[in-house]
DNA sequence: ATATTTCCTATAGATTTGATAGGATAAACA
DNA sequence: TGTTTATCCTATCAAATCTATAGGAAATAT
């Protein structure tokens, strides 16, 4: 399941997509509109800036805006910083890779190769999927 | 990410779908040769078996034995049984459904479709892979 | 100057996870 | 019948993670 973390991030990031302009929106206009915890949107907010989604602006008319157009920012790169990695166990992930503990060797684990199917498709929805296709639809 | 309850009830499963016979395999057989905490793995099987996946057998020569054929266990089943959800959300789940509280009206959500996307793609993975195919290859 | 808004760090409560402990119960078998 | 072997069952616990919250610092607009 989906961290709140990851949820809220999503969608405050389609929010501001969803915008016509480019004008920053404060935290607490967000927060209202999405039903979310100010303070913990704001750490939340805060990290996507951190990792280049977001710019932000201090003061009166400041808040947060896209970097990116809609279109270039993926579902998967906003998991993968939310989230952290997309595939189930750490054996099989790419950007986050550790070995299982309890596997001598992973190409022996039964586990591991259906867990290399699950990750390709699911990697190749959110890959595929970017914030314009939240704009675009419903 | 699979929790180790997860990843330890499907490596003892397929543990037990890869042997020939169908005679009964004790907890310390199975977390030895698959390097897991013996309690723990104990009372992953307790809830396979009360879940109707495997059938047990008390005292000597006893121990714990699959219920059905491994092309008869989809990944899926046990992934609920263990893991829970699939959908990464409470409101696309098809077995565990419930409304996410930050959404008055989950049609208007943007995460909402794309997380039903995720699901009907994960789902036709583990709905159509069973432990057979943990034997077959590898 | 003052008000506004983000920035940043620390912390705290709740929940979940991963595991352990210890005795009860049942079966096998000598 | 008694002993050994193995599962059954409940309770508990430490550590990690998640979901926030608090409070002041820094920057910006007016």
């Amino acid at each position: 399941m989906l961290s709140r973390k990851t949820k809220y991030g999503l969608k405050a990031l389609s929010y501001l997509a969803k915008k016509d302009d480019d004008k920053p929106v404060q935290i607490s206009v967000i927060s209202e509109a999405e039903n979310i915890s100010q303070k913990f949107l704001e750490s939340i907010l805060l990290s996507l800036r951190k990792t280049g989604f977001l710019g932000s602006k201090k003061g009166k008319g400041g808040g947060y805006y896209l970097l990116k157009n809609p279109d270039e920012i993926s579902i998967a790169a906003v998991y993968r910083i939310l989230e952290g990695p997309i595939a189930m166990v750490p054996c099989v992930s790419l950007n986050f890779y550790e070995k299982c503990h309890d596997c001598p060797d992973e190409h022996q684990c039964s586990v591991h190769k259906l867990m290399i199917q699950v990750r390709d498709n699911t990697l190749s929805i959110l890959e595929n999927t970017s914030l314009s296709d939240f704009v675009a639809e419903n």
